[in-house]
RNA sequence: AGUCCUGUAGCUCAGUUGGUUAGAGCGCUACACUGAUAAUGUAGAGGUCCGCAGUUCAAAUCUGCGCAGGACUACCA
């Protein structure tokens, strides 16, 4: 039996109330006194305290006994987002569980029930890919080389792994959770909760099955992760066939208006990198709110003359052709007439033949129409050869021409590209939405496939308005393919464009992660919405070839980096061709010739390639379910501004932006270690798939299977589903590939399979709230998971999920959770599953608040990463700093939510600040109450200085307790900690230390030591939610028991008194000032003064409070007096500043001339305002009446005294030197020598000694000594007699003797020894 | 590319509804203190409050445009 468990518990909580008159302690020491010693310390050791604290902490079961505490307690709810245990823990995660830990003890100690289950989230791709690495394999070889059974296995084991050192450091900082019996995602009960809730959103209608346009490589045959394509090195720049296609649009009405001016047939310009994509396009997209313009102009490869639209400020850019990135520049309209229809044939200097001469600004040009463009080259440049390859550009029409003329000169091309642009700006524009509904052409229309589509689809190769287009680059219209593109794919849905597909033909074709349509299926119409696939197959088969249906492309591969050397080689010669021309090319030559290419370039960017292939990854569609998430999206919006976020923008911005921008959730993963999607269906689709939802129902539809003959064997034949025992549960695996083996039967009597996908891991920890507890299965899960009552005012009754503060005592709700916290990188991840399956099954938020804490970065400001080796070992921290510290400094140092510079050297600061001054000052306290062996009993007269570190603490206390309710521990942290450092230690301490070790044991000394006593009590208590450890060893020391066990104290506001706490702080300056004065003057503190000076305004409040600290003041500075002087009287120098606030809101403009004036106020004009209270000013704008409220009078100058001010305080000091103030400076200077010399021979505190002190001659030192001889004794606790004190001979034997110098002149030498009495 | 966060002394951070000498700690320098003493106090040096523009009598603070660092999401014609 432990020592605590003689105790019964609620002892160990008491509370605190009233500390404004000395009945305050009444309650204090209540207890049976306490017959121990206050236990003193060497050393501040904190990773000893922690070890120590940790290893009462098992003895006692203070965890357990901090819940046991407050069973019949009202819950506070708290969610452990479930770390994945693959790996190794980082200072990060010390960060974050501190800041889960520090508002579950502060709840706890406010009297909440916190349960604190730990949970591992077990699932996952990294956890794939390190078993991979680790087995040397990669994902083809999954059921080839290994067994899937086999790999699930090593995944299994290898996900737990480092569950024991996260176990152990979980316990080193100090968190407290519940790691018996965590939560597993991957344990039968929770896949079997998980199952629940998909078939609940089945039910619901929010499951479905449809395709994205996700990341594919041909060449490895399968989809990549964006994980995966964030892998280095996967993005790679390449040179790409880029064209600006040309869609001839339908002159119809939509269309009329483009061509009222038109020049020849009216085409729409789109950019692309991609031209293998061109046949499916299906729509063209333009920004509603984007300008676009027609241009009348010539096609560069046809010559023919045509009008084509294109995004305005695209114009300059798309006009621009090849090779000419200087100016563009108009050119009168006889030079093209001339050029086009009144060629003359010209030889040029080289003998070259030109169509004809130009002059342009002076200079005589050639001109040569080659290609449909004007070619112009001067004899200069001709004839130095680089004549042949000119110029250009296209003729706009017949008023203006643009044209290229590098070589004229910087100054004109400037001017020129200038005109150019002014005729770009002349253009008559329109918007970007009249244009929609504008029909045109399918580009490709020989293609079979496409006049199969078109056919179908009358209603697509239309314009379309879509929110993503840009003028950054391309034309401004966006070439729409929805079958390639996930952004084209979602505006085409938008407007009912269906995407270019066509009924695969073969299983070979459509493979059976390819198969996907978009139907109703027609056997269920009461399930609207359900989505049935079919297999069909974009234009691309899923080796990335063209399909047969592609024509004169049909059989092509569509990047020519899936071809080999070799294969392009044979390629080259089946087209006839030299050289291998890729897809990409010869659709642009076949645009070009058929007169629907503006422009083709090599277009340089990153794309992505598969980490694993190296090749191009194409974007492709791959069927999914989804979760249905839109159809949500105001219940979702809604229940965000129920939730609390710290910080506020992560709610409104991040997480509100993406919850307007709200995608379904792809829920499917193609992969082998995760729980699998609970839906078998029908090979022929000709039936409802079945949705699982228990293990019970899977129990009763495999016996039906069994039955129908379709399976022979039930292999969950162990399985009993009314036995609830783990031990029933974990007989039976739910993962692949055992559940794949499970064939179950239609109604119809058709066999069904698995849908072979898993579901994303997301939705396993966005799943915890209830699978941690089993929902529904287990009984305790409905309890904690289940509607409250409520009755509004008009008694009206509903229910509904709520985790209100005011949850009745011994309520077991545990949803939605009141609290929970992770890395901001969680926005998306976990805090977004958690609100999303929330909302789609529950209707209810799933938290009320969420702290989302930034990152740990190094010192530098740079992510730590084990690459570039600045990651800090959280163990190797903790063992040099303890928990406490490292806790301190990272919720100190900035608020969670920003990032932490991580740096060594704030710990040491924390620890030698914060933790040193906590720690000397309770060995301070220690020291004398032993001494004393006071006891918490007697009376108490309380000071000025006790009642205000009293008022003090309650302030702290109030301000903490409102931090921490506010989950904003960075406040609460400095709060406590300047309470600690500067009000505690440096000042009440410093102030009191006398009071502490005179003699006696009187109401003022107990007072002393009764406030000293409470404040560290109260410190250890609300310092425990950050620092566990020290704030317990303190509190066990002062008090008894576990800090962690007692109730949060309530701060008293009878007991704050704001005017002391100012009065001391005037003080505070004050004392400052005068210190200054002696430093200047060379006077030191030791030194006593006669007469320090204030200049106040008689009565006011500024008065009133020094008169509150005036013994303070005085002791503090070591002066006998305080004297205050009228400030309004005459005599002093005074400074005026104006009240800008006050005269702003009054003057307004007026304020500059006024402030000028004010500041230029001479001494008897200030002196007259303060005398009259008012003063007229001239300034510019007229007069103004300046009264004295409006301006701040501070004096500057005592006369005839040592002055220091700062802002508005002032203070004068006596420095004149009497010669009994210098006696008394001389017996001062004497004790303090003696009580060095005490000190180093070694004698403890309350040793009594023997003194003599010999004369040396001068007559001041002995006077001094005569004259203070009772005080040097009684400071000295010496015992010699008084007249003995100073004597012609030191005694010759048993003391010691020092020469002692006392100044720069004096010396004296001088015996003691220790007393035996 | 979008969204969000951050930018104040060499470093880590405060800075209230905009108000005129922009603060603290650490570090540095000097001095002091010595019954908490590997502690403590005082003073000094150290600022383009990231930049530019605007609103205003008045901007570190509000607005806009940028820059730098970071996070997430997306990946594009």
């Amino acid at each position: 039996m432990s020592k605590y468990q003689k105790r019964p518990v609620r002892d160990a909580i008491h509370g605190f109330s009233g500390f404004c008159t000395p009945a305050i302690f009444a309650d204090l020491f209540a207890k049976p006194a306490m017959d121990k010693r206050f236990p003193q310390y060497d050393e501040l050791d904190l990773p000893k305290v922690a070890a120590d604290i940790l290893a009462i902490w098992d003895a006692e079961d203070t965890f357990g006994k901090s819940l046991e505490l407050r069973k019949d307690a009202s819950p506070f709810v708290f969610y452990e987002g479930p770390p994945s245990a693959n790996g190794l823990p980082g200072i990060h995660h010390v960060m974050a569980r501190a800041i889960k830990d520090i508002f579950c003890r502060y709840q706890t100690q406010k009297g909440h029930r916190v349960d604190r289950k730990a949970g591992w989230d077990t699932h996952g791709l990294p956890i794939e890919l390190g078993v991979e690495k680790e087995l040397g394999i990669t994902k083809e070889d999954i059921g080839k080389k290994i067994s899937i059974e086999d790999y699930n296995a090593a995944c299994k084991k290898a996900v737990m792994r480092y569950t024991h050192v996260w176990n152990d450091m979980t316990r080193r900082i100090g968190f407290w959770l519940d790691l018996e019996k965590p939560y597993v995602t991957y344990h039968t009960k929770y896949i079997e909760s998980v199952w629940f809730l998909l078939k609940k959103l089945y039910d619901d209608q929010l499951l479905y099955k449809g395709y994205t346009i996700q990341p594919y490589s041909p060449a490895a045959g399968t989809g990549l992760s964006s994980h995966e394509l964030n892998q280095p090195g996967t993005y790679k720049p390449v040179k790409d066939t880029s064209v600006v296609a040309m869609f001839k649009v339908n002159k119809d009405p939509a269309s009329e208006f483009l061509f009222k001016d038109a020049l020849g047939d009216v085409f729409i310009l789109a950019w692309t990198t991609t031209p293998w994509t061109l046949p499916s396009n299906c729509a063209l997209a333009v920004g509603p709110s984007l300008e676009y313009a027609c241009v009348r102009t010539f096609n560069p490869y046809t010559h023919e003359p045509q009008t084509v639209v294109v995004a305005k400020n695209r114009l300059v850019e798309t006009l621009r052709l090849k090779g000419s990135e200087g100016a563009v520049q108009p050119l009168e309209k006889w030079v093209i007439e001339e050029c086009l229809h009144g060629r003359s044939n010209v030889l040029g200097p080289s003998g070259r033949q030109f169509d004809g001469i130009v002059e342009m600004n002076g200079v005589e040009a050639f001109v040569e129409v080659e290609l449909g463009r004007i070619a112009v080259s001067t004899p200069e440049r001709i004839l130095s050869g680089a004549g042949d390859k000119p110029v250009i550009l296209v003729g706009l029409r017949t008023e203006l021409a643009a044209l290229h003329v590098p070589w004229l000169g910087s100054s004109m091309q400037r001017i020129q590209a200038m005109a150019f642009e002014d005729f770009v700006d002349a253009l008559p524009s329109f918007y970007g939405h009249q244009l929609e509904g504008v029909r045109y052409e399918p580009l490709l229309p020989n293609l079979p496939i496409v006049k199969t589509y078109a056919e179908n689809n009358p209603d697509s190769f239309r314009v379309i308005g879509g929110d993503f287009v840009t003028t950054e680059d391309g034309t401004g219209v966006v070439h729409v393919s929805p079958t390639f593109g996930a952004d084209d794919k979602r505006v085409a849905d938008q407007h009912g464009i269906p995407g270019m597909y066509r009924t695969a033909m073969s299983a070979e074709e459509g493979s059976p992660s390819l198969k996907f349509t978009i139907e109703q299926n027609d056997f269920a119409p009461e399930r609207e919405g359900l989505v049935i696939e079919k297999a069909i197959l974009p234009i691309v088969d899923r080796q990335g070839r063209y399909i047969p249906e592609m024509g004169e492309f049909a059989g092509e591969y569509v990047k020519a980096e899936y071809l080999s050397a070799e294969q392009q080689a044979a390629e080259a010669k089946r087209q006839g061709r030299d050289k291998y021309l890729s897809v990409d090319e010869r659709i642009a030559i076949k645009l070009k010739t058929e007169g629907r290419a503006f422009k083709v370039e090599k277009y340089e960017h990153n794309y992505p390639h598969c980490w694993r292939t190296d090749k191009p990854i194409l974007y492709y569609p791959l069927d999914s379910w989804f979760v249905k998430v839109t159809a949500k999206k105001q219940e979702l919006i809604d229940n965000n501004k129920k939730i609390k976020w710290k910080p506020e923008s992560t709610g409104t911005g991040r997480f509100g932006n993406w919850l307007e921008n709200l995608q379904d959730w792809n829920l499917s993963r193609s992969r082998y270690w995760g729980i699998p999607l609970p839906i078998w269906r029908s090979e022929d689709d000709s039936e409802e798939p079945k949705c699982i939802g228990s293990l019970r129902e899977l129990k009763e539809e495999i016996a039906r299977a069994v039955k129908a003959g379709v399976m022979k064997t039930d292999p969950y034949s162990a399985f009993n589903p009314d036995d609830l025992s783990d031990a029933n549960y974990e007989g039976i695996d739910l993962h692949r590939p055992f559940v794949d083996d499970i064939v179950l039967v239609s109604p119809g009597g058709k066999p069904m399979k698995r849908e072979t996908d898993l579901i994303d891991v997301w939705f396993d920890s966005g799943a915890m709230p209830y699978a941690q507890w089993h929902y529904p299965f287990s009984a305790e899960s409905r309890e904690r998971i289940k509607k409250t009552p409520f009755t509004d005012g008009t008694g009206r009754k509903w229910e509904q999920y709520a985790s209100p503060s005011s949850l009745s005592g011994g309520s077991k709700i545990s949803f939605p959770a009141h609290f929970i916290a992770e890395g901001v990188d969680q926005t998306r991840g976990w805090f977004y599953t958690l609100h999303a399956i929330a909302t789609l099954v529950f209707d209810s938020r799933a938290y009320d608040t969420v702290v989302s804490n930034g990152l740990v970065l190094d010192k530098m400001g740079q992510k730590m990463s084990k690459r570039l080796g600045n990651a800090v070992d959280p163990f190797k921290t903790l063992d040099a700093f303890g928990a406490d510290a490292v806790r301190w400094y990272m919720i100190s140092n900035a608020s969670p939510w920003d990032n932490l510079k991580f740096d060594a050297e704030g710990i040491t600061e924390v620890q030698r600040k914060f933790f040193r001054a906590l720690f000397n000052t309770y060995n301070f306290f220690a020291l004398y109450a032993n001494i004393d062996a006071f006891d918490g009993q007697g009376d108490v007269a309380l000071t000025e200085s006790d009642r205000w570190i009293l008022s003090r603490l309650n302030s702290v206390t109030k301000l903490a307790d409102a931090s921490f309710a506010d989950y904003e521990p960075t406040v609460a942290a400095r709060a406590i900690q300047d309470f600690v450092v500067e009000d505690l230690s440096n000042w009440y301490v410093r102030l009191n230390r006398r009071r502490f070790w005179k003699g006696g044991m009187g109401a003022d000394k107990n007072a002393a030591f009764r406030t000293l006593h409470h404040c560290l009590e109260v410190v250890s208590m609300l310092s425990a939610p950050i620092s566990p450890f020290f704030s317990d060893r303190l509190y066990r020391d002062l008090s008894g028991g576990s800090v962690h066990l007692t109730k949060w104290p309530t701060h008293d506001e009878a007991a704050i008194d704001v005017e002391l706490e100012r009065s001391t702080a005037y003080a505070q300056r004050i004392t400052s000032l005068v210190l200054g004065i002696r430093k200047k003057e060379k006077i030191k503190v030791r030194q006593p003064l006669q007469r320090l000076i204030i200049p106040v305004r008689l009565g006011e409040l500024y008065h009133q409070r020094l008169l509150m600290v005036r013994e303070l003041i005085l002791s503090e500075v070591n002066v006998k007096s305080l004297e205050f002087v009228d400030e309004t009287k005459s005599g002093f120098t005074k400074r005026i500043k104006p009240d800008f606030k006050k005269l702003g809101a009054r003057l307004g403009k007026q304020m500059k001339a006024v402030a000028n004036a004010v500041g230029q106020l001479e001494q008897p004009e200030i002196a007259m305002l303060e005398s009259s209270g008012k003063l007229n000013l001239r300034v510019d704008g007229g007069e103004v009446d300046l009264l004295l409220e409006d301006v701040e009078i501070t004096t500057e100058n005592v006369p005839g005294l040592s002055v220091a001010s700062d802002g508005p305080y002032t203070v004068a000091l006596d420095i004149t030197l009497s010669g009994p103030l210098l006696q008394e400076g001389i017996a001062r200077e004497l004790v303090s020598r003696i009580q060095t010399l005490r000190k180093e021979s070694g004698f403890a505190v309350t040793d009594r000694i023997d003194l003599h002190i010999q004369r040396n001659g001068d007559v001041a030192f002995e006077q001094a000594v005569s004259a203070h001889a009772a005080h040097i004794l009684a400071e000295t606790l010496s015992i010699t007699p008084l007249d003995q004190l100073l004597v012609t001979d030191l005694p010759q034997t048993g003391s010691t003797v020092h020469g002692v110098a006392l100044d720069e002149r004096s010396a004296c030498v001088l015996s003691l020894s220790r007393s035996s009495n």
